[in-house]
DNA sequence: ACAAAAGTGTTGTCTATACACCCATGG
DNA sequence: CCATGGGTGTATAGACAACACTTTTGT
């Protein structure tokens, strides 16, 4: 019953590849390295590698991120999708599952010497498609941020209303009233406040409220948009 | 012969796998065929096959279904993700990417003896992962009904707005109201009247004008449901 | 005329943005 | 006591579900 699609051969290379986001100073920032050998010598890539033979791709990409980065301080890691494409690595035939990982904002991880986190919205020169693959990340993020509770995964375990604002002004890239998102998110419970206070600023002012996200794990908060079921009388 | 899975060469065996979805009689149905060998005999399964060398994974896909399913009636095809767990199939090391597929209602396409439409609700045995798979395609659907015009893909050419209520109210599982579903579609200008009508039923009634979508490609209608962009004044 | 099905008008509720105003602190 | 930023109250607009009501057909 198997169609027997060409290849006598064992199967094809399989790579895994993560956009790995964080703010930093106001701007949205892809993790990157630097190719020192052919092919593409100079450009910038995204960190990953081949998958193991006794993995599935979650575990490897966590695996292989943690050579890049602490992967304990990674926030949040998903899927985004298979790029397939036969000519997307020159000479040979590798597929990529293409993932999203996110970095709170309060962490500085070590990264190695050819490693450094660039601005998501003006990329440099980047290997092969993975620019395609960070904007694609971006995206995601972009979306995830209006319908679910993922700014938990930029956000440090505490922080003041005008410091969340700056996270997603930086993520969503346009300017977010500190007002309106947090009666959104409060809406929806997933602020809660810590009861401290955050110290006033150089010049004075009332001393911010220090919040936190109810819950560190990916829920989704904003279900139905439209088309609803019926409520039961 | 059992496959050497642990090749220090080439890599990992990838197949395609869909979910191939659509509304018949008042229900949500996948297409599945029926194994004929070991392993697994007599469970379920999703069509689909082995990647050839020179495909991407959406190319492959689709020439797969047109073993199963004229593969010029499919009105959608999007990835869902990679399923990887080393031991999803028993002796052997395969990835798999999965997909949603979606057939228009009046489409009735010839399938081949071991394949049949099953209740998407209720699946029989289903061999391997391929359940999972299947519910991943059908909240993936429902999702999308709701923030896209994905309704194109199941609806035929022209439809009646009560025809159009029976698809969306299979597709997502509950009662949908046809007077508020076609207000949300029409204010997003997504439908277009054709100024025909459907003639009145068996036993009379005010015939139903016809309706078509104004596109048949997937567009996200309902970009930002909360953290919009400020409004430049 | 009446039943049946299609389609419209109207209302109440909820969500979200905009903007004015009040609050707490440092100098 | 005032400048500065933090935080709340309120107005307005829009989206949506619910449901009563009107329209158009066949018998």
């Amino acid at each position: 019953m198997k169609a027997n699609a060409t290849s006598a051969s064992g199967g094809t290379e399989h790579e895994v590849l993560a956009a790995v986001l964080r703010v930093r100073a106001g701007s949205l920032q892809v993790l990157l390295w630097q190719r020192a050998l052919a092919p593409q010598v100079g450009r910038w890539a995204l960190p990953g590698g081949r998958l193991g033979e006794q993995e599935d791709v979650d575990s490897s990409m966590r695996r292989q991120l943690a050579e890049k980065v602490d992967v304990a301080r990674l926030s949040h890691l998903e899927q985004l999708s298979v790029f397939s494409e036969p000519r997307r690595i020159p000479h040979r035939r590798v597929l990529a599952t293409a993932f999203l990982g996110l970095v709170p904002t309060d962490q500085d991880p070590a990264v190695p010497d050819d490693t450094a986190w660039h601005p998501a919205d003006s990329l440099p020169p980047m290997a092969f498609d993975h620019g395609a693959i960070t904007r694609r990340a971006r995206e995601r993020l972009r979306a995830k941020l209006s319908y679910t509770n993922l700014g938990f995964a930029l956000a440090p375990p505490a922080f003041t209303i005008s410091h969340l604002r700056e996270l997603y002004s930086a993520a969503l890239g346009y300017q977010v009233s500190a007002t309106n998102m947090q009666r959104v998110l409060s809406r929806r419970g997933l602020l809660v406040p810590t009861g401290e206070s955050a110290p006033s600023g150089r010049v004075g002012g009332r001393p911010a409220a220090l919040f936190r996200f109810r819950e560190r794990e990916l829920r989704i908060t904003d279900p139905f948009a439209v088309l609803r079921p019926p409520r039961q009388p």
